[in-house]
DNA sequence: TTAGTTGCAAAGATTTTGCTAACAA
DNA sequence: TTGTTAGCAAAATCTTTGCAACTAA
């Protein structure tokens, strides 16, 4: 059964200003970009998102955003198997982390949350005395549809 | 206790050639790089390695040659969590998956075997009805020894 | 012979850096 | 006021493409 949907509005502003940090115009508006995205997207996507909402934005505070993010472990990033080029992928950080699943002949990405990774996470911690900080599951293969589909 | 060490030589270059593929010296050259590597290396690193047995080789013939022999699931790609950059590193592809752990202060590699994480693939391919071709489980965090090391 | 491969040059794609003006606190 | 941030331009990094010459089978 899904999680409940604990959708807090605004929560990345507010833990980026708990942080002390400047909350600028242009922050506001990417953050309420990933915030709201219902999809992962990349930097170019988010940017054009945000152009939306104010075309002045440029490329590059994008990108310095999406790192601020990233260090405050307030996104994660996403190679979704490199299925299209090099770019990367952000999503908010979940509360309960899930695997990616890419599927290679169709694209689509499903999200799985599992016991038995967070078991493993557990494992790695303890036989390792490794203190995990973020992780990142991606597997590529072939979903349901596509298996049982007529070959391209 | 650690696998034992089934290390064929050449099995890289046996594959390629029993899938029909032509053998040039390029890609013997490149194989064996990828073949007799410590640990994981980058498009450069590779290319410098090969430099040394065949100065001729052009950094294209090594992006090539490792796209082919991705294609074919001989090797793995790696992000190591970008730990320098957005490079990729690769390997070859274990008999058994295994998890990457990247520590984020000293940047030591770890390899991890696990049969949580062989089942956990199984219950991915069992309940999402997902045939998995290739699977990545990256984390990032501290190690044991920067765990317990004075701050930077 | 001939289809596949290489090297070279150039382009492509994504991300970062340096600097000054503008701005949040 | 003051240290941070944004925008612009330029560079850096990594990877792919086009094409003529070469080569493995």
């Amino acid at each position: 059964m899904p999680l409940p949907e604990t959708e807090i509005p605004g929560r990345l502003q507010a833990e980026l200003m708990a942080r002390g940090l400047r909350m600028t115009r242009q922050r506001r508006t990417i953050l309420s970009v990933v915030e709201t995205a219902k999809q992962h997207l990349d930097a170019t996507q988010i940017l054009r998102k945000a152009h939306k909402i104010d075309p002045g934005i440029d490329r590059v505070t994008v990108y310095r955003t999406l790192n601020l993010l990233k260090r405050h472990g307030l996104v994660d990033e996403l190679d979704l198997m490199h299925l299209e080029g090099e770019k990367h992928y952000y999503e908010r950080h979940p509360q309960r982390d899930h695997i990616h699943m890419a599927c290679l002949r169709c694209g689509k990405i499903t999200e799985f949350e599992s016991d038995l990774f967070d078991r493993l996470k557990g494992q790695i911690q303890r036989e390792c005395q490794f203190h995990i900080v973020v992780s990142r599951l991606e597997v590529g293969g072939y979903c349901s549809q596509c298996r049982s589909a007529t070959p391209a």
